[in-house]
DNA sequence: CGAGCGCTTGATTGAGTTCAAAAATCGTGG
DNA sequence: CCACGATTTTTGAACTCAATCAAGCGCTCG
């Protein structure tokens, strides 16, 4: 599906908007492709706009004092990318913003941003609740990294996520969850004792249980 | 200080603001106190309010699964604490809010917010930056969750937040850090040996460097 | 077709937890 | 102001989870 239709399905979705309001978001918002590997921000750049995924994944990571990565955030489509600490004061972001797999972007620079949170009712309505939405996910990972095994992690992440788990390579999965490659491994090899998998050929199972 | 004289100085250090703009503030947020150990939201309520801590200090935390307190947040005079989730959703509340000293409040409810956010341009902004320097902060803590141990968390803690090491009792700190109050006291005495202390009331002894 | 990357498996190690109990500190009533 | 009980904090010992180090295997993609 075009990029621009993605959006569209994103906001009628959720909101009301008018066809005039989609044709202004048309009008601030840039097309851009990135092959998988591209990066679209590097740390230590100012980072311009913020990014709405129409296809494809990206992620974001940041690489810490002794010189591991560790991705924060995995940005698939229908996701928004932002740094918007660099974005607002121009400082030098901290993150990488990496596609994971060929995809399109609508890119959004400041001065449009702002333009839509006048302009457009239900963008800023959007922006608000995601805003809102995504702090309530951070707090609960704060939580969860500290007091939750890496196993209880993991099982959370397959409920919230579990069309991102098949996507990515599972170095990635455990540089998310915070825990070395071994132990995921170590991990999946477990629950797939205890709880064996469906067979590899079968039925689909239709059971993918919904998380709230 | 009185709760609107400290509210006052809050705005006056971060953006202009005009009497008129102040007063209107005055007249939609509510004074309230809390003695140290009363709650302001309890698990299951659904919050009513944002609250402005003028004097004293609360603390948020949840209860997992498993029973455990984790300490999300302090807030000391001067911060804003809000369970944002439960305001707009009006759906039951995952946080405790407790003042762990006598504390003056000013509470803002949902109405309220969305007039100072109309009618006062320094509240819509200093509103909006406060929210991203948070989802920032928020960041920073789940990298530092997952990467750094138990000291150095504890050490960037310090630097971060001097004032509030010294306000909390230690077990509280432990759950802020999600290490046990075992493992802070040890961390603790390893410190004072390798960057001693000064001493507390006798002759400094001079070596106390006796290394493992 | 070979090299490299990702995944697995094993062995070892270490940071941090848990359990238990002593020592220090705090607050409250007499 | 002191004493007593209740929290906190400290200390010790055993144990656990996950990291690290080290091979080995299987793909794929160049």
């Amino acid at each position: 599906m075009a990029a621009f239709d993605v959006l569209h399905a994103f906001f009628k979705a959720r909101v009301t908007i008018t066809d005039d309001e989609f044709a202004l978001m048309r009008s601030v918002m840039v097309p851009r492709s990135l092959a998988s590997g591209a990066f679209l921000l590097r740390a230590g750049e100012i980072a311009q706009q913020a990014a709405f995924v129409a296809n494809g994944c990206l992620r974001s990571y940041t690489v810490d004092s002794k010189g591991k990565e560790h991705i924060v955030q995995f940005a698939p489509e229908t996701y928004w990318l932002a740094d918007t600490t660099s974005l607002m004061t121009r400082a030098p972001s901290q993150f990488f913003f990496e596609a994971i797999e060929d995809s399109d972007l609508l890119l959004l620079d400041g001065p449009g941003h702002e333009r839509l949170v006048r302009d457009v009712r239900g963008y800023a309505e959007s922006f608000r609740t995601g805003l809102q939405k995504h702090a309530a996910a951070k707090d609960r990972r704060i939580v969860s990294a500290m007091s939750a095994s890496a196993e209880e992690r993991y099982l959370e992440f397959l409920n919230t996520y579990p069309s991102i788990v098949t996507r990515v390579p599972q170095w990635m999965l455990a540089s998310y969850l915070g825990i070395s490659p071994e132990t995921l491994s170590r991990i999946r090899k477990n629950l797939s004792r205890r709880k064996p998998r469906r067979a590899r050929g079968g039925q689909p199972s239709g059971n993918e249980n919904q998380s709230r």
